[in-house]
DNA sequence: ACCTGAACACCGTTCAAGT
DNA sequence: ACCTGAACACCGTTCAAGT
């Protein structure tokens, strides 16, 4: 096992990685080419082929790499059994995403194209269940408090959909719209679906 | 004004739009080719130039014309002065977004698309505005029965913008992870934001 | 006026040749 | 083993020539 040598391959993956997501970032994915992003690396076509299969293996190693949702804060303070409803849920990975600089448009981008690249379809689903896996267990306590002891993991699994889909929501919606104002966003829900 | 030759004009620029409809929910915004377009359609490559005057101009009208979310029955019933609450208006939208059977995987991809494509983006703002009002409209009643009167206006465009964007997280949601029940999402959200 | 299809510049990917 | 860059098949768009 050549560690010293995969090390070097990893960092100069990250590196092509780094450069791509910075043209992806100023011209989309649907702009960005092989060219531009060995014009912002400063290597060539093949030493990027010699790191990378294709272009799909690219945008996949970026998505998992870089465009993650990281709570390991919510993850916590489930295991120290600490409550926390789904609005305190939601507004930590509203933050999160904000303050992490997930490029919203970006994102939305990736979405368009994993709907047509099997692979970056799965490695978002990977993600996405880590994720998912995440909430789960951070509405655990939650969910025991409000159901029946048999309902409880399908309610806390359910939210956690629901959570997800609440911040996809914002993330097409800031990308398409412009932004918003996080509490504000929470507070209009909470107030438009309690009647 | 040729009135004829116009409707034939418009009536092609539809035949093609239709064939290239076609393609895009069998292949995808960025597997599909102008080559495939012009197959399906049975004309040429210079045809198609002669009605659109490039890639661009043709999806943009795919968008404006068959990727919209039709809401006429709520616009009428706010005419009427029926109040509507904003979970009834999430219904009727999400419903209406199935019946019409848009496929939320091609409007994913055209909101990726909107992201790079400054006119596709407009024109998304010009079609969301004409929903927009409507669904502020569809509130006014509700949104007055539920703030002062200086604060009507505020809280209903508000609660439209929400009502958008819970769509959106639906429409996100689906196209990535799979369907799922419109009731038991709304009740999802609703349970999710009520503590 | 609308249409044809060959031609052009550019894209992602490959591969013989270098170090 | 990693890298170079010319070469290949394909893409969106144009345009001289047809009807």
């Amino acid at each position: 096992m050549p560690k010293v040598s995969d090390a070097y391959r990893e960092a100069r993956r990250d590196e092509i990685a780094r450069a791509a997501l910075r043209v992806l970032e100023r011209q989309g994915v649907r702009d960005t080419s092989i060219a531009d992003i060995v014009d912002e690396s400063g290597l060539s076509t093949g030493a990027i082929y010699s790191h990378f299969s294709n272009k799909a293996e690219l945008a996949r190693y970026i998505v998992g790499r870089f465009l993650i949702v990281r709570i390991d804060g919510l993850r916590e303070a489930a295991e120290r059994g600490e409550i926390r409803t789904p609005r305190e849920v939601l507004l930590e990975i509203l933050r999160n995403f904000d303050d992490n600089g997930l490029p919203a448009g970006l994102v939305v981008q990736f979405w368009g194209e994993a709907m047509v690249d099997a692979g970056l379809h799965a490695e978002m689903s990977r993600t996405a269940a880590h994720l998912g896996g995440s909430l789960t267990a951070a509405l655990r306590p939650w969910a025991t408090s409000a159901a029946a002891p048999a309902e409880v993991d399908q309610l806390a699994a359910d939210t956690a959909r629901t959570i997800a889909t609440l911040l996809q929501g914002f993330v097409a919606n800031t990308a398409v719209f412009g932004p918003r104002d996080i509490d504000e966003y929470v507070a209009s829900v909470a107030t438009a679906l309690r009647t």
